[in-house]
RNA sequence: GCGCCCAUCGUCUAUCGGAUAGGACACAAGGUUUUCAUCCUUGUAAGCGGGGUUCGACUCCCCGUGGGCGCGCCA
């Protein structure tokens, strides 16, 4: 069978980096395995989905390159297969309803864990079980399951619960007398009637639990006591995430599920309920978090954790995509800068680690760098524009030679794009000068004069970079200074900044009207 | 509270029981350079603690500790 694994993502609010790098993982699976890639957009949240933020997760999607291979599944228009999802599970009797609390329409509708586990592959025994109850608060046991308090290490009582099924051979005592023994009234029971026992402090069960491999993880068990039935449709009509996500990835014939392991939890359940529904479970594979620069999880307030503001700092895409798929995963070897074809030839779920990851925004930086300095001049430019679009001054126009000469100039220099927001002086006689550079550089002993003498050799000059230099040589030996001493001063001069690319490329690119203007005008300045 | 999971330099990671625990980012020092950046050298820096198993443990097991997740008619 052909590999088919989804992104589901809720189109609630913006998507998030750890959603958008469970994306990556599950893309490079597919690709690695000549599989599909799938999308499925999980709106069934009718109060928080909202088409802005649909239109703000495709965009990541598109942008980052994470084209799906089929037309994505909106969940919502799934609703009626859902229901008769559960339908047909209440038919069965794997399910129930609720009854309403206020008695007034029909409650929600309940999968029941199953009790009969004998032909369910992936729950097994793992021996019998006893746990202390407080006598002060009843164990009452029904179809819906058994509750009960335990006794908190203060001695008080603590409300605790499960599914009928994760009390199999459910014995009560009180006293060691037992008071209840489930395998005798397990027909009453399965009728509809509920058994209240006051006094208990004990009770006793064979414990079962739901085993499952992840690709990831390694096995995974959970007891059945520690699961309860769950709602699958809500009392309002709604499906709930756990019917749709199954119901639509069956549907969708998924066949590897990666998810971020917040998800686990979940899977136990999935899987019953895959189980139940008669569709073969996938295989498993949860991703380990990547938490901020606090090593906390990201959650909805990090305003840096979204997609689309890595955009608008100005990251490439392929950058962020390479580093996200770095936090949890290694190629093994010490490769880290790796195109996408060696990103899919390489990924493999066995190689993601278990551990969560914190986010490393310099060691980002660094890589787009290095994606930056290599990108063809054409696309920078084209970037560099973009990211110009919010800054208060613009470069003439995108395709202006100019402006490409001095893209080519800057660009081995530019982490990411919006940095270009420092090269105005490129492009406005009044850009800002570092006064406090400049008046360092002037007070040194002849730099004055060069600067003039070097403002009247220039207007000799041919602006290449060869007369330049030439020029502030002259310029140099006029005014009595060191060689290489009046680059500094020159630059301040004619950039306001004391960084930069080299002096002669500067002024080359900027050409002699911006140059002369500029020195002029500083001169003036500073009489 | 209960359950599940996780644990190597500050950070991301390599190591699938066996040599001085390797690389990258960051940081520090030096060199090259026309400032900055680059580039080159070098350096600081790690197996959470305690028990086992073993000839040998970062690696396997147990117990602690710390962190995360889950325990919704949210997804």
């Amino acid at each position: 069978m052909s590999v088919r694994v989804r992104f589901a993502p809720s189109p609630t609010g913006h998507v998030h980096i750890g959603n958008i790098r469970a994306a990556i993982f599950n893309w490079l699976f597919a690709r690695h395995c000549g599989g599909k890639f799938l999308l499925r957009i999980e709106d069934t949240d009718r109060e928080r989905s909202t088409p802005e933020a649909c239109s703000s997760l495709m965009d990541a999607i598109d942008w980052l390159g994470l084209a799906a291979d089929e037309p994505p599944l909106y969940q919502s228009s799934r609703r009626d297969s859902h229901l008769l999802a559960a339908e047909k599970l209440l038919q069965q009797g794997q399910a129930y309803r609720k009854p309403e609390a206020a008695g007034n329409g029909p409650g929600a509708v309940v999968f029941r864990i199953p009790y009969e586990t004998d032909r369910i592959p992936f729950i097994r025994e793992a021996g019998p079980a006893e746990l202390n109850v407080h006598p002060d608060e009843p164990v009452t046991v029904s179809a819906e399951g058994i509750t009960f308090a335990q006794v908190s290490r203060k001695g008080k009582p603590m409300p605790a619960g499960c599914c009928l099924a994760g009390a199999k051979n459910l014995k009560i005592f009180a006293a060691d007398i037992c008071l209840f023994d489930l395998a005798e009234h397990m027909a009453e029971i399965t009728q509809g009637a509920a058994f209240s026992l006051e006094k208990a402090d004990k009770i006793s069960f064979l414990r079962r639990e739901v085993v499952f491999e992840d690709t990831v993880k390694g096995l995974l068990a959970k007891p059945l006591d520690g699961v309860k039935d769950l709602v699958i449709v809500r009392s309002d009509g709604n499906p709930v995430f756990h019917l749709a996500n199954v119901c639509d990835d069956a549907f969708q014939q998924i066949t590897h599920i990666i998810r971020g392991d917040d998800h686990v939890e979940n899977t136990f359940r999935h899987l019953l309920l895959f189980n139940a529904l008669g569709f073969a479970a996938p295989v498993y594979a949860h991703l380990p978090m990547i938490v901020n620069a606090a090593g906390k999880p990201y959650s909805k307030r990090d305003g840096d954790a979204y997609v689309g503001d890595f955009r608008n700092r100005g990251f490439c895409a392929d950058a962020l995509f390479n580093y996200l798929s770095l936090l949890g995963w290694s190629p093994g070897d010490d490769r880290e800068k790796m195109t996408r074809a060696e990103m899919i030839e390489l990924f493999t779920q066995e190689r993601v680690k278990s551990a969560a990851a914190q986010m490393d925004v310099k060691k980002l930086t660094h890589l787009n760098w290095m994606y930056l300095s290599e990108m063809e001049s054409g696309e920078f430019c084209r970037n560099v524009w973009q990211a110009l679009a919010g800054c208060p001054w613009r470069p003439p126009a995108e395709d202006d030679d100019y402006f490409r000469k001095v893209c080519g100039l800057m660009q081995s220099r530019a982490n990411v794009f919006s940095d270009a927001a420092e090269w105005l002086y490129f492009f406005d006689e009044n850009a800002p000068v570092d006064q406090a550079a400049l008046d360092k550089q002037l007070a040194r002993q002849g730099v004055k004069e060069a600067l003039h003498a070097l403002a009247r050799l220039l207007d000799e000059c041919n602006f290449s970079e060869e007369a330049l230099a030439a020029a502030l040589r002259a310029a140099e030996v006029a005014a009595g200074l060191g060689e290489g001493k009046l680059n500094q001063p020159a630059r301040i001069a004619v950039t306001g900044t004391t960084r930069g690319a080299g002096i002669y490329e500067t002024m080359a690119v900027m050409g002699r009207e911006r140059v002369m203007q500029r020195l002029r005008h500083t001169l003036e300045l500073t009489q």
